[in-house]
DNA sequence: GTCATATTTGCACAATTGTGCAATAATAGA
DNA sequence: TCTATTATTGCACAATTGTGCAAATATGAC
């Protein structure tokens, strides 16, 4: 693991590691179909500025996939990317 | 997961989510016995007091195990418990 | 076109964070 | 005792972060 992918790997925990942006992360957990955003603003206490910018860094570090469909842009998880990345780190501290 | 697990979790993470730390833990991550401060020193780009403090919010987030011996600290990661938690939310995202 | 809805952005601000340097504490060894 | 080593803490400061509010943007519905 070379600086750059530590530097990527912190990004992606740094991302996750905030209590309002895992709570988004929760909430997309549970549902197959992907959610706007104000329909995601109800499970944190925040307005709708500060939802938009969580989701916009989980976006950047490719936690949450985002696609615009009209006036609403619709946000789901990059399942299989952020769970890699979780095993392979808890790999390397534990291999089991 | 009510919110205050979902709060551990996220200082886990945040803990985890910070550059220097991370090269911390990977350090860590490659040595069998528990090493003190002064030669984790060498793992990043910063000072002793920085690693102290560093050290010191990995402990409280349970991500590393302090022990004092005479004048030096020795640290070693919880590799079972931070595993765990890492694998827990890999499977709540990304159940396979 | 107008209006309503969904989202983002600009601005401000308080709080937190990471850092270095110097001083301090704690302790082993002479 | 004195000295050297290891680690922590106090202070300062720049940078970043999370947030709300208001304005702006974008787009669908009419």
């Amino acid at each position: 693991m070379n600086d750059i992918e530590l530097e990527k790997l912190a990004g992606l925990l740094k991302a996750l590691g905030e209590y309002n942006r895992l709570s988004l992360v929760y909430n997309l957990c549970d549902c197959q179909a992907p959610k706007n955003a104000m329909c995601l603003c109800d499970c944190c206490s925040i307005d709708a500025s500060g939802v938009s910018r969580h989701l916009k860094i989980l976006a950047q570090e490719g936690v949450v996939l985002s696609e615009k469909n009209g006036r609403e842009t619709t946000y789901s998880l990059n399942r299989k990317a952020v769970a890699e990345n979780l095993r392979a780190l808890a790999n390397k501290i534990d291999l089991d």
